[in-house]
DNA sequence: CTTTATGCAAAGCGTTTGCATACTT
DNA sequence: AAGTATGCAAACGCTTTGCATAAAG
């Protein structure tokens, strides 16, 4: 991404990012795009995944790698962790009250210096579970 | 995949999971590929993808989804996390002694019945720091 | 008016799959 | 002989990119 080019805000680019900051539900680009073509009919799926990785890099939003193969984006937040039903795909966010806690103690297990990290829990939802 | 079915034990297929069990990188199946072909260079590129999948399967490598956008496998060991070095790619394994309590204490939490977890750690490592 | 952003379509990359042939059992 | 596994190539799903046109500043 190149940093040196001036942005501009343009209607794509807020609509994309509102979407984001109001979903709960860790949206791929693909949900993204069906979100905003129901108020901008005309955006393609390029704009969308151009503005996504923009908005990241800007540390408006923040990527989720780590769910499942598709790319998840949601806003930003205190940092935590994840878990997924393994049965229906449901992912919602655990808040750890540990979290900078573990960077450093990993941090000096390994002789890196940790910047951050992320776990994903797998298992079975309440509901699931009937 | 199909359970019912009855495995053969191939040369392909003993290679594979040999390649994998020896290596220490963690290798994608393009790097499987890679090291597989220099004792048997008419192997394809399916059937590491093939087989990958179905030794996981069977319990008898690992899968990471985890690290970046490709997957990688390893040999079946302790539960254990990683660490990526964004300088350099390398990875590295991590031996927590507390890999089981976590997972009751986010099953309690969220409720979900947790079978497993896994945990990525970035940031620099030692040698890429000077 | 200059430059960045968009829409569209094509290409890219890792992975999966269909099919005829080869190999295991 | 019966049925699984292979090699090959085509198809796949998600993401990126080139290019002409539109919009922002």
């Amino acid at each position: 991404m190149d940093f040196s080019i001036k942005r501009r805000s343009t209607r794509q680019r807020r609509m994309i990012l509102k979407e984001v900051k109001k979903s709960k539900f860790h949206p791929s680009a693909e949900d993204v795009y069906k979100l905003v073509r129901k108020k901008m009919p005309r955006i393609s799926l390029g704009t969308v995944y151009r503005n996504l990785e923009l908005l990241c890099s800007e540390g408006l939003i923040f990527r989720l790698d780590n769910i499942d193969s598709k790319r998840r984006y949601e806003h930003i937040d205190n940092p935590h962790y994840h878990v997924v039903c393994l049965r229906c795909d449901r992912v919602e966010d655990i808040y750890p009250d540990n979290y900078g806690k573990w960077n450093e103690a990993m941090g000096e297990y390994t002789n890196f210096k940790i910047s951050h990290h992320n776990a994903v829990f797998y298992g079975t939802c309440s509901e699931c579970q009937t």
